[in-house]
DNA sequence: TAATGTGTAACTGTAGCAGTTACACATTAT
DNA sequence: ATAATGTGTAACTGCTACAGTTACACATTA
């Protein structure tokens, strides 16, 4: 099983969002042809960001910035950001063991502090790493083939 | 979203293997019983554990044991026999990013060593807790209900 | 007031998983 | 031998999460 691609999918926006120049808005038309799909899934990903203060964008407005600076966004912010739906776990536990079992009846008990310190590890990790890290690994600013909108 | 819970229930299973003397045989049956589930499911993950050779299993013969010791299993190695299907990935790429693109064109190369590094470090976590360790957390082997058949 | 973009709801299609039934096959007890 | 028991799988159902899409309400701007 695979974590969901929202996860890339958001580090690319806010990559793009730092490598483009100010003077230049971002919609999330240009950004979905970056990434290859549609504008509502990259709506929905930046709406994420925004509800984790990742980004500023407002309805109507033309243009999504990013909240912090470059350096201050790390790909933890990212991931957390994105996954909603599992609170804190990673992996899962069994939901209802036979409590009469003696291994059973404490299995979650025994497994969960574990599982947390794996996460943590992971979480570490990309708690390492900036966006403005990973920004130094692409070539400067230009237009390539005009999917960039001027404002 | 969140990984499959086989892999706790194949840390449950193995528990419940290293925590039964020799003399008594488990079946998929009385594992069900602990696990709370169908004896099919528990067929399925033994399925896996034995592919990945930690359990000793052979159809028609009772009796599910361990292949190595409980202090020589290590968390990963059932991480490891569980996840089949993500090989060796668990955060997605975005499958096919726009090349034209300066940012989509690198954005996997960039991101996979990222990825990488915090999955090995979620490994490396998992690596160094054994059944064995877990096992010391449960009380010492009784038969609660019956569930465990002698033979 | 028209054009443009954000924010969402609703729907479709797909994939993986849990759970179950059914059955082939191997082993063991009688 | 043969019945009983257990493993190994295929096939099916139902559920859930997600990607992708259409449609539209609403805010902003020219």
């Amino acid at each position: 099983m695979q974590l969901s691609s929202r996860f890339p999918v958001a580090v690319q926006i806010l990559i793009l969002i730092a490598w483009t120049p100010d003077e230049y808005k971002l919609t999330s038309d240009v950004i979905a042809q970056s990434v290859n799909t549609n504008p509502v899934l990259i709506r929905r990903v930046v709406g994420y960001l925004k509800k984790s203060e990742l980004v500023l964008v407002s309805p109507g407005k033309r243009g999504i910035k990013l909240a912090k600076k470059p350096g201050e966004i790390t790909l933890l912010d990212v991931y957390q950001a994105m996954e909603l739906t599992e609170q804190d776990s990673l992996f899962g536990l069994h939901p209802d063991p036979n409590l009469k079992c003696p291994i059973g009846n404490q299995i979650n008990k025994v497994l969960t502090p574990r599982f947390d310190r794996a996460r943590k590890s992971m979480e570490e990790s990309l708690a390492g790493v900036t966006i403005e890290e990973l920004l130094s690994e692409f070539p400067p600013f230009y237009i390539p083939e005009g999917f960039i909108a001027k404002q």
